[in-house]
DNA sequence: CATAGTATCAC
RNA sequence: AUUGUGAUACUAUG
């Protein structure tokens, strides 16, 4: 029953095996019963693994910023010879010794309390990607329907969608809003690796990598430590569903799950099977955290609000926040969820009642502040150029505020309040560089929202465009969707439905396929000796992927044996000289034409251009 | 049709 | 200076 995999020896082989192990593990959760996997210290210290998991972060934003020694993702791991860094990883895994954590503190929003930050160095980093690369298709089959946050292709705006349905649905109207006090923190390492036992990692060397990297020390602080994830660890998210993942089966089980099975019996059957037990309603939508439990009554929600703060306490040395714990009645008073507000208003529908959604007020009030603070600062720009680049910069701020609450329904009437007074601070910012109150649908900048609107909005023009200040008004009520169960990323018909839901952007699925392929390829192809590094292994990749395995100079398709990546322009600093940018795939011979001084014109003129043009650019 | 950079948000 | 997971939007480049 136990399930073994071989390594993967290239990116798509390791893909296969995160797809057949979230089939296998999706199979066992069907029948209730937990999966076996073994041997997976093999999987995630193989070259294949550790290429993906260093291609997934090393462009954080993070990875700029050292650990608790000093070193960087560019320099030290990127900027070093290939194999020596794989062979530095590989031996982390053996005898797992991870640095101590940095700690950083950072303002929680709207609180005086402080976030204390755990940030790993860079090499304990790749090493936990490593491990939740494997671990994150085990465990994803088997989280509960409606837990949303850390999830791939999962939203909060999913989370809130999926509260309107429920409350429409069954018409209920209480709702606990429930809260973990300190969350990370007070994760137990024990009950912890317990549960990801129960759910089928079965391989004690990885259970115990994961063990000291929870109990990895804090620079300038004697001792290991022994309670909690740290916040800023790759893989903590994914260990804080596992933590909770035995609440969300807790809850669910005694009704939304039993519900579910009885779908297809009569109505009348189940209604009277419903009444006749002592099962209290219980619909739970939890996002990290954060967590709101819909029911039918204040009875019944301090029943669960008990039960559950006992289960808490029991299973798991959790406590709820008592202040931020709240039964509410939604008719009467609103309640707040994920960054909005949330609450019923008598209306048409089959309930009698719709749903009103508006942005959190204070939120959006401090975030109109630091807006409003912009786009003051705006006239202290010192050229047309940086006016320019600074009225993108608060454009950005304003639409991925839009953006956001796009998914509440009252929206529009929400900014609304806030629209005159930046739009009336825009205009007297741009005054001094001849802003002029101008049509939105005559600007030059972000046209697909401005075409939209005839409103006047503050606007410069410089070199014949017409560059404006956005308002906060041209936003409008976009329904969140439900999300779909089947939609995951390690299941074809899954990644699918993404890519449509997505509209038109780019089949992740296919562009990590073809990427995958030629990334192990060109490993296959070796190292002839020389200094590679990790960055020019990376990019030669890429390059050959935009380049889509042809050779630039004859168009034709390059094989691995005569395969060549010609350094465009050869006297580019060090740290650009490797750049895609700079490389361009060919064949041996055609890159032996571009560096002789022969004439090749009897090759046809496309060719021969080709060929003078890249002479043209190596010096 | 691809990659890379900025921004917003949740926790 | 500020880490992480997840989502979204815009812009730029070949
Ligand atoms: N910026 C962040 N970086 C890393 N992890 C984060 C970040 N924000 C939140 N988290 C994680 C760690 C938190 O324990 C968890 C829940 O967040 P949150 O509820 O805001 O705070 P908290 O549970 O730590 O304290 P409390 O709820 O008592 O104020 O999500």
């Amino acid at each position: 029953m136990a399930q073994k995999f071989d390594s993967p020896k290239t990116e798509s082989e390791l893909r296969l095996i995160q797809d057949t192990m979230f089939n296998i593990s999706a199979a066992s959760y069907e029948y209730r019963r937990s999966p076996s996997f073994k041997g997976l210290l093999e999987i995630i210290s193989s070259d294949s693994v550790i290429l993906t998991a260093i291609h997934n972060i090393k462009s954080n934003k993070g990875s700029q910023t050292p650990g608790s020694d000093k070193e960087t993702m560019k320099e030290d791991i990127l900027q070093r010879d290939f194999n020596l860094v794989l062979g530095r990883v590989k031996e982390a895994f053996s005898n797992y010794r991870p640095r101590p954590l940095r700690r950083v503190s950072i303002n929680k929003p709207g609180k005086t309390e402080k976030r204390q930050l755990g940030i790993p160095s860079v090499i304990d980093r790749i090493i936990q990607e490593c491990v939740r690369l494997v671990l994150d298709p085990i465990l994803e089959p088997q989280f509960f329907q409606h837990s949303y946050g850390f999830r791939p292709m999962r939203d909060a705006h999913m989370a809130l969608a999926r509260v309107t349905d429920v409350v429409h649905k069954t018409g209920h109207h209480w709702i606990i809003e429930g809260d973990i006090s300190k969350f990370f923190e007070r994760v137990n390492h024990s009950i912890l690796l317990r549960k990801l036992w129960g759910m089928g990692i079965h391989d004690r060397r990885v259970l115990m990598i994961i063990k000291t990297m929870l109990q990895a020390g804090v620079i300038g602080e004697t001792g290991t430590n022994d309670l909690g994830a740290p916040q800023g660890g790759i893989i903590s998210p994914l260990l804080a569903n596992v933590y909770l993942n035995s609440f969300d089966q807790w809850v669910t089980r005694e009704w939304e799950n039993k519900k579910t099975q009885k779908v297809y019996r009569n109505r009348k059957k189940t209604v009277a099977l419903r009444e006749s037990s002592n099962l209290k309603p219980a619909y739970l939508i939890r996002y990290a955290d954060d967590w709101v439990l819909i029911t039918n009554s204040k009875r019944n929600a301090e029943k669960w609000k008990y039960r559950i703060c006992k289960f808490l306490k029991g299973n798991l040395k959790l406590e709820l926040s008592e202040e931020k714990t709240k039964i509410t009645n939604i008719k009467r008073k609103t309640i707040r969820f994920l960054g909005f507000e949330y609450k019923v208003t008598k209306g048409r529908s089959r309930t009698g009642y719709i749903t009103r959604t508006k942005p959190d007020r204070d939120r959006i009030a401090t975030k109109v502040k630091e807006i409003h603070r912009d786009i003051k600062h705006l006239r202290a720009a010192s050229s047309m150029e940086f006016l320019i680049h600074d009225i993108n910069l608060v454009n950005n701020k304003i639409r991925g505020l839009i953006n956001y609450y796009q998914a509440a329904t009252w929206i529009n009437i929400s900014l609304s309040i806030f629209k005159e007074r930046l739009k009336y601070a825009s205009y007297k910012s741009l005054l001094k560089f001849g802003g002029k109150w101008t049509r939105a649908n005559q600007v030059n900048n972000l046209i697909s929202i401005h075409e939209s609107y005839t409103e006047h909005i503050a606007a410069i023009e410089y070199k014949g465009l017409k560059v404006g200040v956005t308002s906060i008004g041209f936003s409008k009520w976009n329904k969140a969707m439900l999300k779909k169960p089947s939609e995951t990323p390690y299941t074809p018909e899954g990644r699918q439905i993404y890519s449509n839901r997505t509209a038109k952007k780019p089949l992740k699925a296919r562009a990590d396929d073809t990427l995958s392929e030629h990334l192990s390829m060109l490993i296959a192809t070796g190292i002839n000796g020389r200094l590679y590094t990790f960055e020019y292994y990376l990019n030669r990749a890429y390059a050959f992927n935009r380049d889509k395995g042809k050779c630039r100079i004859c168009r034709k398709e390059v094989h691995r044996y005569d395969l060549h990546f010609h350094h465009i322009n050869k006297m580019l600093p060090s740290d650009l000289v490797n750049k895609v940018g700079n490389l361009a795939t060919m064949h041996m011979k055609c890159h032996s034409m571009i560096h002789s001084k022969l004439d090749y014109s009897e090759f046809g003129t496309k060719i021969w251009k080709s060929i003078l043009s890249f002479r043209e650019k190596l010096n």
